[in-house]
DNA sequence: CTGAAAGCGCTTACAG
DNA sequence: CTGAAAGCGCTTACAG
């Protein structure tokens, strides 16, 4: 009836309490902590853990105690996704785990095969009991796993909003204030024509950018074009793309707000096959601050925000919305729109005439 | 004596036997495949399990078998992987995914806070059996961890080799055959003085590429000059830093190999400042392709691979590497050196005079 | 302060 | 073909 492994170095709390010659109960109460343990035992368990490397079995313990002390984060692992390198993900890791460190719990990034359904696969994550809670990412407008996880009464937080469900905890950037702050600083500089771009994806993030935007122009008394709205991918192509559909519209815009700031790098590659100057004949403003983008010239306005203290933000939500965790942070919210900082370039330093 | 959570959607094997009436023994066996069970019992019992959306618990079967179905990956998250924003996790993860479906393994990535000891992390997640098997990367000249997980004879490959340990499984890129092709196509347009940049850790590929660049350079009857190996960071910004080191040396070089490509975009713009044009007056070689190096004026010439093959091909060497799936990869080595291809682009296609 | 024992959810030899 | 029972490694009320 022996399972097959025990060929390991690392051996269980059993073999622990005999080197000790004490019992398994007592090892277990001196190694997590708890009062009534003789000063003196706990000293010589300790010892002998570190020396024998022992550290308990996640398995044993996560069967015993119910949970696994283990947050996951579940990402996609998509060609787009893939393509656009996004250094979100690394970027929040370490606010994460910086939030989660002082629980002693751990991160661990759930990868969605691309070619199965990110739905099916979080059922199968949670039905497993890998983890406590879960972070999503990459919210649909309509999102399923987001009623998935409220069935399964599992904590979660879904990074960006949705239409799906009621109230449930989620982090989004602040696009209103984005879309807000573009619009009017290019209306100020003699704008009309303000193109954007959005995802061709169903990812939510994509409609409420053009809402937000819708907004800010209608707010300035400018008319919103559909026509002005460039479906193209995120990335470096969709950028180039994107310059592309722009140069054909009649009526060119005078200025384009980019989703990403990547795009900015295929944009400004186009632009100047055609003798277009970003900056002096178009303005371009960018979204989220992407390092590799800071190389442009001229350089890009945009805005940034620390993905570290988002992370560390999106840690606290998630644990005031789990029950073992919710005391540590008596004013967690359930949802926060998460500010962004306009960093000014010369990708947008001109004005043009009223005319124009 | 009850533990805690059962508020949970998703029950147990107990309530799903109940519900049907039979045993749990049976209920298992016939979710587990295992032959000697009524077919119509079988159907019976997979039907009840997908209705109650029933799962096995993973700690409870961990526990039983031994064995936890989940290959972990271990990443870094510092500051400088997170600037780099690598796409090579996210890039071979497809690939590893498309070969453990097979076995019904799931992959894990475990990413190692900053501040914390790499080799602390390692043993923690190893100690608590979390994984079956691990995968790590930036594989370090001394790599302790190498050390450690032969030790704990669980089953793993490192992303690169390393001058630790003797005989250990890994897959490493080709180096040799980079440098060679590259030193070679620019010898043979004329160029003697050839710089390189390499990355300031202890990371131990750039140790094996200035070392393959050096026998490079022999062979062609040039002189290894250690000014010409330039230490800064595989950024955008190391990059800049590159050229401007470029700039400063006396009896300046002709040609520059960046080992990651991204560092182009920054060392453009620095020569630009400078007046000095990147495929006219210096010629530049790129280093395993990043899809946002591709929009580069003058086209960056670069050697480039499939991540997702590469990943299949960690996956297989990793399986090749656990008793329980050798079989299945019969002729699986231990090491594999991944051969890259030249893509010519126009940022090394001129030709210099012999004296200059 | 310590030990003995129960039981978390599962799989699997064993008996029938 | 099925059921009853053992036991994986751990934590924790309970008794002393």
């Amino acid at each position: 009836m022996r399972s097959k492994g025990k060929a390991s170095a690392t051996r269980g709390i059993r073999q622990l309490a005999e080197h000790l010659d004490i019992s398994i109960g007592t090892v277990s109460r001196a190694l997590n902590g708890k009062p009534d343990v003789n000063e003196e035992t706990r000293r010589r368990v300790l010892a002998a853990a570190e020396e024998l490397g022992y550290v308990a079995n996640q398995s044993g313990r996560s069967l015993r105690q119910g949970e696994t002390k283990v947050i996951g984060f579940m990402i996609e692992s998509s060609q787009e996704v893939v393509e656009n390198a996004d250094n979100f993900f690394l970027g929040v890791t370490s606010g994460l785990q910086h939030c989660f460190a002082r629980h002693k719990l751990d991160l661990l990034m759930l990868p969605c095969p691309a070619d199965e359904d990110s739905c099916e696969y979080l059922k199968r994550m949670v039905a497993r009991r890998i983890v406590d809670a879960m972070i999503i990412s990459n919210t649909q407008r309509i999102d399923r796993r987001i009623d998935l996880l409220l069935r399964a009464k599992i904590p979660f937080l879904a990074v960006g909003r949705s239409l799906s469900a009621g109230n449930f905890p989620w982090v989004d950037l602040d696009f209103e204030g984005v879309a807000e702050r573009a619009v009017e600083r290019l209306v100020a500089r003699g704008h009309r024509r303000i193109a954007i771009t959005a995802p061709s994806t169903e990812a939510n993030l994509g409609y409420v950018f053009v809402d937000s935007y819708r907004r800010a122009l209608e707010r300035h008394g400018i008319r919103f074009d559909p026509l002005l709205v460039i479906r193209v991918k995120s990335s470096e192509q969709g950028g180039y793309r994107a310059a592309q559909e722009l140069l054909q519209l009649e009526d060119r815009p005078t200025a384009v707000i980019l989703i990403y700031e990547i795009m900015a790098i295929g944009l400004y590659r186009r632009l100047t096959e055609s003798g277009i100057l970003p900056g002096r004949d178009l303005a371009v403003i960018g979204f989220r601050d992407a390092p590799r983008a800071r190389f442009l010239q001229p350089s890009l306005s945009c805005f940034r925000m620390s993905l570290h203290d988002l992370g560390i933000a999106i840690g606290q939500t998630l644990l005031s919305n789990m029950p073992a965790y919710r005391a540590f942070y008596p004013d967690g919210g359930r949802n926060i729109i998460w500010p962004l900082e306009l960093v000014s370039g010369e990708s947008d330093a001109f004005e043009i005439g009223a005319l124009t």
